[in-house]
DNA sequence: ACAAAAGCTTC
DNA sequence: CTCGGAA
DNA sequence: TTCCGAGGAAGCTTTTGT
């Protein structure tokens, strides 16, 4: 792992991703093939490939434990570490020395033997699990007890590398160092969710065409968002699909045999919490791979989003939850039937192909679409409007001649999207930012008025620009609050503040939650702006969230039932 | 036996 | 999922 | 245009602590 740790150096060191994926490249060549493996999933940001439903169970938590255990730090020595980087591995390397025996006797730590040692970590299971997994977490560190390697030992265990390169960048590497086609290289990588085995495969020349292969699920193809009420660019010059957003959980389905699965966005198999859809597929008499979106729907109208929480990540699903989240699968294309493939062929074909495929039943649903040549902005708005109104979160646009791209974001498809409304709050505490955002103070608790009480409702982020940020962190410096001011459900790391940045905050949806004071928290929320001509006596107040929190369940409630599908 | 904590995965 | 930044 | 990085909220499962 020490080359390993010194090529990660040197692409986070060159900005140009050429550079990051000719550096990554020429690592690649010297490897053999166990750590080849290996290495090319790790520099992928993660211990395992996509579609290997193990994990290690392993967070910041028990990192630091065991590194505390190996090389004794105390907390101050290790707070400070971590808010010099914002970044664990980083902080543990910086705390490491050299160590001072040769260490004659320990095991090499190669990209392999890791991987190895990963596998044992994601094996324990049980009572005292985690003693099983911090010991041989120990013995990883222990192994690689040099400053990068420990860094990056542990970032590939959070996740996370942060050296300006992940797998898309990988892919492009395989394809570089091994003298593979670019596309075939992605497509491998699509086909098999294990960037380890494809860069196996451009090695030694067996990077075969995508095929259709029941059981191993293809990368989705995602859409770019777009604003509604902006400038539609180049709508005209193309036919276009239009089809309901539903708010559910994307997932594609293989039929087999007269068996199913169902994966999802991240390429897990989620069949178990959906046993009613999977019964459904598996009576389609023909093999396909289905794409489409997974809802709760009762009486023919789609639920909100919040409703199928309570199927996310059951493991089993019993009679009472079957009632109370009804849930269908609205199925709005096909990447394969027997044995072809047809994410070449455009979408229009593929829709003709699909209306054959099945007659839509209780739980298994066709997507309802229309298409329309010569697109005028208003066209759009109107059918994003209907969509709106049959309980949708939005609108789709497909170009009718677009290929199913696996894993790509492209112009060929658009979601239109809008917020619900926008509320002023006011920032009351603050956090320090994480890896590249740890020299600021990037992390906003904000609440809304009520009375004379502030009550906060979330956090926030993203929408600000760097700049802002670092003018924001220099106020907050100078207007922190004694530590006593903390709200009483503060975590430790928050710095109360003067209440008196008021901010904008965009969001999609207002929910009930315990998690804030107000009783409410926001989903997605983001920064529109600062608002410095806002005082805090006009900032939007409780009220005024019970009130679109009311609009929001009426919207629900009432409405046409979804139609088409 | 129950609650809390940690990790994971979806949006 | 969201957003801004960089190449 | 494409990719990366940073961060939010919710609920499920497993394990540990009381």
């Amino acid at each position: 792992m020490e080359r390993f740790a010194a090529v990660a150096e040197q692409i986070a060191a060159h900005p140009s991703k050429l550079d990051k994926i000719a550096l990554l490249a020429q690592y690649f060549r010297t490897l053999d093939d166990a750590d080849l493996l290996a290495a090319a999933r790790f520099f992928s940001g993660s211990p395992f490939a996509a579609r290997d439903r193990r994990t290690l169970a392993v967070g910041g938590r028990s990192i630091v434990e065991v590194a505390r255990r190996v090389w004794g730090f105390d907390d101050a020595e290790l707070s400070r570490a971590y808010r010099d980087s914002g970044d664990l591995g980083a902080a543990l390397g910086a705390l490491v020395r050299e160590p001072r025996d040769a260490m004659l006797f320990r095991d090499r730590l190669t990209p392999a033997r890791l991987d190895a040692l990963f596998g044992e970590i994601a094996a324990a299971s049980g009572k005292r699990s985690n003693r099983r997994r911090e010991a041989v977490l120990e013995e990883i560190l222990r192994a690689g007890d040099a400053p990068p390697v420990a860094t990056y030992v542990v970032k590939i265990i959070t996740g996370d590398l942060r050296v300006g390169l992940r797998e898309g960048l990988v892919l492009d590497a395989i394809a570089r160092a091994f003298d593979a086609d670019t596309v075939a290289v992605r497509r491998g990588a699509m086909a098999s969710g294990d960037v380890g085995a494809v860069a196996l495969a451009s090695k030694h020349g067996t990077l075969s065409e995508i095929r259709v292969d029941y059981g191993t699920p293809i990368g989705f193809m995602l859409a770019t968002p777009v604003t509604y009420g902006e400038v539609y660019k180049d709508l005209g010059s193309a036919v276009w699909h239009f089809e309901d957003k539903y708010d559910g959980i994307r997932a594609q389905a293989h039929v087999c045999g007269g068996a199913a699965r169902l994966f999802s966005r991240g390429l897990n198999d989620v069949s178990a919490s959906y046993p009613e859809v999977v019964e459904a597929l598996a009576r389609i008499s023909d093999d396909a791979i289905l794409d489409g979106e997974i809802v709760a729907m009762r009486d023919g109208r789609v639920q909100p989003f919040r409703m199928l929480q309570a199927r996310l990540q059951r493991k089993s699903v019993e009679t009472p939850i079957l009632q109370e989240v009804p849930i269908a699968y609205i199925v709005f294309d096909v990447l394969a039937a027997g044995d072809e493939l047809l994410i070449d062929e455009p979408l229009a074909v593929r829709r003709e192909r699909l209306a054959e495929l099945f007659a839509p039943s209780e739980h298994v649903l066709h997507a309802a679409f229309e298409t329309q040549a010569e697109l005028a902005a208003g066209d759009v708005n109107a059918r994003f409007e209907a969509a709106r109104a049959r309980g949708n979160e939005g609108l789709m646009l497909k170009r009718a001649d677009s290929p199913y791209a696996p894993g790509r974001r492209g112009k060929w498809w658009l979601k239109l999207k809008r917020e619900l409304s926008t509320l002023d709050v006011v920032v009351i505490a603050v956090e320090w930012g994480n890896g590249k955002r740890s020299g600021v103070l990037s992390d906003y608790t904000f609440a809304v008025r009520d009375a004379d009480r502030l009550l906060t409702i979330g956090k926030a982020y993203s929408g600000l620009t760097d700049a802002e940020i670092a003018e924001l962190t220099q106020w907050f410096l100078d207007h922190r609050l004694p530590r006593s001011r903390q709200r009483e459900k503060a975590r430790a790391s928050e710095i109360p503040v003067e209440p008196r940045v008021v901010l904008e905050v965009a969001f999609d949806v207002v929910q009930e939650s315990d998690l804030h004071e107000s009783g409410f928290s926001l989903r997605f929320p983001r920064i529109v702006r600062v608002r410095d001509d806002k005082p805090l006596e006009e900032i939007d107040t409780l009220q005024r969230v019970r009130e679109i929190y009311r609009e929001m369940l009426a919207r629900e409630g009432a409405g046409p039932k979804a139609s088409g599908v």
